[in-house]
RNA sequence: GGCGCUGUAGCCAAGAGGCUAAGGCAUGGGACUGCAACUCCCCGAUCCCCGGUUCAAAUCCGGGCAGCGCCUCCA
C-alpha cells in the first residue's frame, strides 16, 4: 500500500510504526458554526482511508479534535449573548450530526481543547525549559528559529518566509515567524491559570498535545486540509518534535479543497455553503459518493449539476443492489449452477482491482468504477432464472466494497407506514393484471405523492423512497 | 517575490513510457415494457501548444499558454 507523503512529497510504502496498528490524527473543525461545505471532504476522504485501513486488517487509533477556543467563538459567544462553551457545545453535537449524515465512522477520541489544558500547559512548559520558546508580557512565543526543521513539511524557507511576510512587525518577537503559545486573557474572554499568568493556548499547540496524550509521541499519519500544511502542520512539528525530542509523525496526509465555480470558497465572495443547508436539497450519501468520485488530493469543484451527475450514479449502484436483493428473497431455491459458480469466482477481479486502486494513494475514483463494473457485470448475469444462493453472494461481494467506501446502496430512510405502501402495491398488481392501467397509474401516482417511487424491474416490482 | 498544483470526449474523472486511452453523468439511436422507471446494446478523444529524448510519449525533459492554491484565520 502506497501513500503520498507530503513531508517526502512522493509516494511511499506504508509501513506502520507497530505491527497491523495506526495511530491516525486529523484535524478537526473550529466550532463556531455548523461545518462547511469544504470539511465534509477532510471528513469523507479521511474516514475512508480509515475504513480501508481497517479493512486492511490495522486496527486504527483515530483522533480527531474539537476546536473549542477561538477568537470566532467567542465573537459568535459575544453576538448572541451566550457563554463561549454554549457556542462550542452546540457546534460540536452539530458536526457530529452532519458526521453522522456523512456515514463517518465516530472517532476513537475527539478530545477538546477545554478538556486538556493542563496538558498544553505542560507542554509549553516543557518548550520553555528546553529553550525553544519564550515568554514576553504574559506571551509565550515559540522560537521558529532555534528548531532546525522549521520549514520542512511546507518546503519553505524560513528567511524567504521573512522577507516575504505580510504580517504585522510585532517587537515583542525574536523573529517574525514565531508563533504563539500561550497569549494572555483580554477581558471577557475564556482563561485558565498558567505560570505566564491567566490566558489561553494558541491555536498551534492544541493538536501537538492532543496527539501526544492519545496517541504517543510519534504517530504514523498525521492529515489535514492542504491549507494546514503551513503554518499549521509546520508549527506542530516544530512544536512536538522539539518538545519530546523524537520524529512527530511518519506520514502526512493532505486533502484538496472544494471549489465553487472554481474559486475557493470563501465567505468574503459569497460562495459559502454550510453543509447543512446544502443536505437540506442533497442527501449526504450523495455528497460522499461525489467526493469519493475524485482523488482526494486533487482540487474538486461543487456545483449542483455535478452533484445530480453523482446522484445519478449512485442510484445505478443502489438500483443493482435493490435488484439483486430482490432476488435473493425470490430467485430459484435450487443449487448453484455451474455458471454460477463459474461466474462466482470471475469477481475477484473486481476485487482486486478495487484493492489495487486503494493501494496506490488511495484512489478512490478509480475504486469507484471498480464497482460500476461489478455493477454492470451483476445486471448482465443476475436476473430472475438466477438462484437466491448465487444472488446472495454476490450482493454480499458488492455490498463488501461499498462498505469500504462508506456507500449503503441498501439503507432506507425510515418510511412511515410500509404496511400500506404494500397494500397500495398489490392492488397496483391487480389492476395490472386486469389491465386497467387508469387505476394502476392512479395508485402509482398515489404513491408518488407519498414520496414513494414504484418501480416495474425485469426482477420484479420495486419501490424506494424518492 | 518565494513555494506548489492542475490542463485527457459536452461535463466529471482514472491512466504516469509499449495491449483497441478505464469508469460515470448527459445527449442521440435501438431492445425490453400497457405507459413510466429500471436494465441491456450501439454511438464519442490523434490526451492545452511547440520542441526534444526514445524503436515507442497522454505519460519523461525543455520552453510557452491557461487556470488554481499556499506564503494571513481557514478543511
Amino acid at each position: 500500500m502506497k501513500l503520498y507523503n507530503t513531508l517526502t512529497r512522493k509516494k511511499e510504502e506504508f509501513v506502520p510504526l507497530e505491527e497491523n496498528k495506526v495511530k491516525m490524527y486529523v484535524c478537526g473543525p473550529t466550532v463556531y458554526d455548523y461545518i462547511h461545505i469544504g470539511n465534509a471532504r477532510p471528513y469523507v476522504i479521511f474516514d475512508t482511508i480509515r475504513r480501508y485501513l481497517e479493512y486492511k486488517g490495522y486496527e486504527v487509533n483515530y483522533v480527531q479534535n474539537f476546536t473549542d477556543v477561538d477568537d470566532k467563538i467567542i465573537k459568535r459567544a459575544i453576538e448572541e449573548n451566550v457563554s463561549a462553551k454554549e457556542i462550542s457545545d452546540r457546534y460540536v453535537a452539530e458536526a457530529l450530526k452532519d458526521a453522522y449524515g456523512l456515514n463517518v465512522e465516530p472517532a476513537t477520541k475527539n478530545p477538546r481543547v477545554t478538556e486538556e489544558m493542563p496538558h498544553i500547559i505542560e507542554m509549553i512548559k516543557i518548550l520553555v525549559e528546553k529553550g525553544f520558546a519564550y515568554e514576553v508580557n504574559g506571551t509565550v512565543y515559540f522560537n521558529t528559529k532555534s528548531f532546525d526543521g522549521y520549514g520542512k513539511l511546507s518546503g519553505k524557507n524560513i528567511d524567504d518566509l521573512e522577507v516575504g511576510a505580510r504580517i504585522e512587525v510585532n517587537k515583542e518577537k525574536k523573529n517574525p515567524m514565531d508563533f504563539v503559545l500561550w497569549k494572555p486573557f483580554k477581558p471577557g474572554e475564556p482563561k485558565w491559570d498558567s505560570p505566564w499568568g491567566e490566558g489561553r493556548p494558541g491555536w498551534h499547540i492544541e493538536c501537538s498535545v492532543m496527539a501526544k496524550i492519545y496517541l504517543g509521541d510519534t504517530i504514523d499519519i498525521h492529515a489535514g486540509g492542504e491549507d494546514l500544511i503551513f503554518p499549521h502542520h509546520e508549527n506542530e512539528i516544530a512544536q512536538s518534535e522539539a518538545a519530546n525530542g523524537k520524529q512527530f509523525s511518519k506520514y502526512w496526509l493532505h486533502n484538496g479543497f472544494i471549489n465553487v465555480d472554481n474559486e475557493k470558497m470563501s465567505k468574503s465572495k459569497g460562495n459559502f455553503f454550510t453543509l447543512r443547508e446544502i443536505a437540506k436539497e442533497i442527501p449526504y450519501e450523495v455528497i460522499r459518493f461525489f467526493i469519493l468520485n475524485g482523488h482526494y488530493r486533487s482540487p474538486i469543484n461543487f456545483s449542483r449539476e455535478l452533484m445530480e451527475a453523482a446522484g445519478n450514479g449512485l442510484d445505478r449502484i443502489k438500483n443493482c443492489v435493490k435488484d439483486i436483493k430482490f432476488i435473493t428473497l425470490n430467485g430459484k431455491d435450487s443449487k448453484l449452477s455451474e455458471n454460477e459458480q463459474k461466474l462466482i469466482s470471475e469477481c475477484v477481479k473486481f476485487k482486486n482491482r478495487f484493492e489495487e486502486s486503494m493501494d496506490d494513494d488511495f484512489n478512490t475514483a478509480d475504486a469507484v468504477s471498480a464497482i460500476f463494473e461489478f455493477v454492470k457485470f451483476a445486471n448482465v448475469n443476475i436476473g430472475t432464472e438466477s438462484t437466491r444462493e448465487f444472488a446472495d453472494i454476490i450482493l454480499s461481494k458488492i455490498i463488501e466494497l461499498c462498505d469500504i467506501l462508506g456507500i449503503e446502496p441498501l439503507k432506507e430512510e425510515a418510511v412511515a407506514d410500509t404496511g400500506e405502501i404494500e397494500k397500495l402495491i398489490e392492488k397496483r398488481q391487480l389492476a395490472k393484471k386486469e389491465k386497467n392501467w387508469a387505476e394502476a397509474d392512479r395508485i402509482r401516482d398515489e404513491l408518488s405523492e407519498m414520496g414513494i417511487l414504484i418501480e416495474d424491474t425485469r426482477a420484479g416490482v420495486r419501490w424506494s423512497r424518492k
